[in-house]
DNA sequence: TGTACATCAGTGAACGCGCGTTCACTGATGTAC
DNA sequence: TGTACATCAGTGAACGCGCGTTCACTGATGTAC
């Protein structure tokens, strides 16, 4: 049953917000084709009309995922307060790409791993935007130094099983990071 | 064809190591049990006779793995340097296990998650030791943050496509993290 | 605007493949005498 | 110490299953007149 363009349209969109749940959930692997399009609400079948291929879904997804900016609005330490917290610790299937899917990719094709290539430079972009007064060198370190801490630290506070150690890692992770920021051009 | 204690010993060391070594290039999904046993020298169908399913082959070289000290000898600079260095980002397979392994521990077993748990409760341990002077409030603070900095640093450079924002990451994080630690008992 | 027909998005059965796992068998090891 | 036999680590063919992918078909959409 052929659908208007624009229902295709809404279809593919559909299959990339399921796509995009899916993996950060489960991982890319984890994830069949078969499972994404029917969180669409769509058969398996018409996966090959949208997409080339299951490798071709994954980047196009990263695209389609890293393009939406986090929010947090220039905010720093609400955007640390929320990144680091045990809500996004739990909910990966709403939560930073990045940390949910990065260590991944690099076991993925080109495409992939030039999507996250671009979503990272925006994201230190974004970070070195929202620190305070310091030098331009001062601040691309600051950037980049800040969001390996808080990608590892939430990587590490989902794969530990007890969680007080995992709280734990948020919450020293913030506080180093809030020291070590606000040390150079205090708030 | 019966082999001697000792062999069978050995054997089980060598499938241990050959899944170490695999794991960490490849991922747990990717590598197949048949490919472990042909790494280590056996055939397929002998595995059985040393664990009771992959599952517990990844919970076990998890174990194994993580039981090894990764060296550096409480020299912290050294340390970092090895770590955040392009030859550790370019040669997983001989890499860190928590760099490489530690963002896919959430989606194995709970023997798997408590094997982390307890290699990462070791090594904060470790880095605390090697920091320099401080209260035991800020060596666990930032060895911690430290920690989360590096994972997260080398997971980042092994995702992103560009070689020259791979060494960027890499080098700023650690310059990040030597003001950071340096800065509270300048060395 | 209304009609006739070509187009093609989506369906669901089917495919080939690699995976984890099982099992009958082999032959060297370990042991009882 | 030497011999006869039971044990069992490793072999390789075979299994069932789920996966990515293909394809003949359906029927609503889009278009030509």
């Amino acid at each position: 049953m052929r659908v208007s363009r624009e229902q295709m349209a809404e279809n593919r969109r559909r299959i990339l917000d399921a796509a995009s749940r899916l993996f950060r959930a489960k991982g890319f692997d984890a994830v069949s084709v078969a499972e994404v399009m029917k969180a669409a609400g769509l058969t398996h079948g018409g996966f090959y009309g949208h997409f080339a291929s299951k490798d071709d879904l994954v980047a196009q997804t990263l695209g389609h995922v890293l393009a939406v900016d986090p929010g947090g609005g220039g905010d720093l330490r609400a955007y640390l307060d929320a990144y680091l917290s045990p809500r996004h610790r739990d909910n990966a299937a709403d939560g930073c790409p990045t940390a949910g899917l990065a260590a991944d990719i690099r076991h993925q094709t080109r495409a992939a791993r030039l999507a996250m290539t671009k979503g990272l430079r925006s994201q230190f972009d974004r970070i070195g935007e929202a620190l305070p007064e310091m030098s331009a060198a001062d601040r691309r370190r600051a950037a980049i130094g800040s969001w390996a801490a808080m990608v590892g630290a939430v990587i590490l506070a989902r794969a530990v099983d007890d969680p007080a150690l995992s709280d734990e890692i948020l919450d020293l992770t913030r506080a180093w990071i809030d020291a070590s920021v606000s040390q150079v051009s205090p708030s």
